[in-house]
DNA sequence: AAATATAATTAGATATAGCTAAAAAAATAT
DNA sequence: ATATTTTTTTAGCTATATCTAATTATATTT
């Protein structure tokens, strides 16, 4: 199965709506991801159905198939592996490679991905912590740790907190730590267990090891 | 000026084909070149025509404008520096890169093109031995110096002969030399300047001094 | 100089991928 | 249960890039 440019966008648009939701993704959250008109969206989807890679009921929104997941998922490979280029290997700053990515990931050749895969020595997390794909789709989760579990120097992405009231999410927003913050231990006191963290290559933050048992992070 | 990557394709065959003739450059000529049909050709030369990449005059064929050269030239500056990548970072072989070349060099990305130059130490050649234009479309034209004149493990390209009589060229076709044909110095006898040359990475060819005089290289 | 051959262009298709506006189906509210 | 709102689809249009077939312009022969 050959998919052009635009079937790949609109898939993995797709399969990420589909990620977060148990039931089937629909014609407008789709056009809001892709930032396309509901019509167009409704056009794509009939071939995609015919394609076999989404199962397409009018009016009832789409389920990904088997097939369709195994292609974006080879598509997000492409795009991640590129971003791990751009930025180790181009000194691309993490938030300035999507745009590029998005385009590279569309470049159809298996021999490049896997010699590119090779050069960067089989990354398994892009730099925004995501995990690459391997070339069968499968994906390594990685386990998230307290923040308090890390070590000095060691980088990695906030992913989620462990208690999740009102108080601490207030705390996370006053300090400025947020889901996704990408974040370096600084400094761990060894008397008391506090941690010093910098968050986004900018911002240093001390918090206690409550606070730090609590955020959960994932390594890079 | 924005182009497709489409346009830029036929640019960068115009360019080519503008180079080896001195008068303008016929429809069937860009047809054949693009493997596309003489009808697809008009279209898209009224197309760069008001683009004013070139100058076009129904049934006069086409000149590259200053513009239009320039453009030509960032593309084969962008398709030659991704060759180099290809065969110094990902171990591509000299002849498999140029299809995957062909789609990268439509990324647009100044930035990338940029980083790129930089991570490679800004080759002037690529592996073809044709020189990549400066972002400014200015090209390195490389000496060509007889392979009597190489030092041993120097690498380059064949790229023409001094005598070129039917004699020589039967010669060269002998012993499997032809123009274009990667070598590298293996040895050289101080004794009567004869010289031991690889062809191909395969292929060994001792050759006399009177030989190697005769045959033109440049470096890589 | 007229006839013929070659080359180039136009006219009219097709396919992709987007759009707007109108119509139809489904969901929600009264 | 009907009316209204929201969502989705269809119809029809635009633009790119290709094609075939027909036409027109240029070049070559005789």
């Amino acid at each position: 199965m050959k998919l052009t440019a635009s079937e790949e966008n609109y898939l993995k648009a797709i399969y990420h709506l589909s990620e977060g939701a148990s039931k089937s993704v629909s014609t407008n959250d789709i056009a809001a991801e892709m930032k396309t008109k509901p019509a167009s969206v409704s056009d794509m989807l009939r071939k995609l159905g015919e394609k076999g890679v989404i199962n397409y009921r009018k009016y009832y929104g789409v389920n990904i198939t088997q097939e369709g997941k195994k292609l974006a998922l080879q598509t997000i490979r492409k795009h991640r592996l590129w971003e791990v280029f751009l930025v180790e290997k181009l000194n691309f700053a993490w938030d300035e490679v999507h745009d590029v990515a998005e385009e590279l990931e569309h470049i159809q050749s298996p021999l490049l991905i896997q010699r590119l895969d090779a050069f960067l020595n089989y990354p398994k997390f892009d730099p925004h912590g995501d995990p690459i794909p391997d070339e069968f789709g499968d994906v390594k989760a990685r386990p998230r740790i307290p923040i308090s579990e890390m070590e000095i120097d060691q980088s990695g992405q906030i992913v989620a907190v462990k208690d999740s009231s009102a108080a601490f999410l207030r705390y996370m927003d006053k300090v400025g730590a947020y889901i996704g913050a990408r974040v370096k231990i600084l400094d761990k006191v060894e008397f008391d267990g506090s941690v010093e963290i910098l968050v986004d290559q900018k911002k240093s933050i001390f918090m206690s090891k409550d606070v730090a048992s609590n955020i959960l992070a994932i390594q890079s």
